[in-house]
DNA sequence: GTCAATCGTAATTATTTCTGATACAATTAA
DNA sequence: TTAATTGTATCAGAAATAATTACGATTGAC
């Protein structure tokens, strides 16, 4: 995967983690431009993965002044598989979609060997990713 | 994964595969013009794939007239794994590499978080592509 | 009611990665 | 000697991603 859309994402979702278990915190809110100096990125760049998070369910918004981004489930009810769905990213293996010559047996049948290929492996991937909770990770900071 | 390098050696060797099973054939290479025109794609893009396969292993070219390449080992001794590494591909799952806030935990934390999640990612990939064999996908053709 | 800070989003540019294409030296069978 | 092939280099083009700027809509603080 060339993008670092989902390695920034679960920093957003960790920041969040940590914010909600810290119980001394007056806080309960981050907005867009601390989570992006912590991720080392661009505010907008959190706020596009902010959106797409906010349609999955996984966190909610305040707009206006004071307003910011918090979790909405507990960090153990949350996976890094509801984090890498709600990203609806590319499959990580790619499919050929250029036409086939009709007159080579491999070349017709090569679309569909590819799809069934990259729904397996898109399933394992899944299934790992479930077994990662978000209070596992924040269990590793610091 | 954006790009389409693994398709494409999938389907090398796929053909490649189909001829050495096919006893009645004649010739036991195929050149990377051939390849360029079943899996649809330049000539130069399969030589550049060969060329791994070939550090990896896993085919044989012949230089000069009447070259081409052939597989080493038979298909039921070769999984998409084999395929995989000999791409030499980057992770599925990228860490983000730009510098941490120090006085961020969650930030300073971040790429060694990052960096178990996909090493274990691309385990489990790594596990399910090493089941899948060349000698059952050639089953799928036609 | 006004102001300031925030999200949501569009638009643009820059960067990176991959692909396609041309070219050519080295190789090798005919 | 010739013709066809691999192995590379190089460059242009395409596609995806990231970074940046901008601005309307929203909303708490004053």
């Amino acid at each position: 995967m060339v993008n670092k859309q989902f390695a920034n994402a679960v920093h957003i979702m960790t920041s969040l983690a940590v914010l909600k278990n810290n119980k001394e915190s007056v806080h309960s809110l981050l907005n867009s431009e601390q989570l992006a100096k912590s991720a080392n990125t661009n505010a907008v760049v959190v706020r596009r993965l902010i959106c797409s998070l906010t349609r999955a369910g996984l966190i909610q918004t305040a707009r206006g002044k004071t307003g910011g981004v918090s979790l909405l489930k507990e960090p153990h009810q949350i996976t890094l598989k509801d984090i890498y769905l709600a990203l609806e990213l590319n499959d990580t293996i790619s499919t050929n979609d250029k036409p086939a010559h009709k007159d080579c047996p491999v070349s017709c049948s090569m679309h569909q060997i590819m799809t069934t290929v990259s729904e397996g492996a898109e399933k394992v991937l899944h299934k790992y990713l479930e077994s990662q909770k978000l209070s596992d990770l924040i269990k590793k900071i610091k």
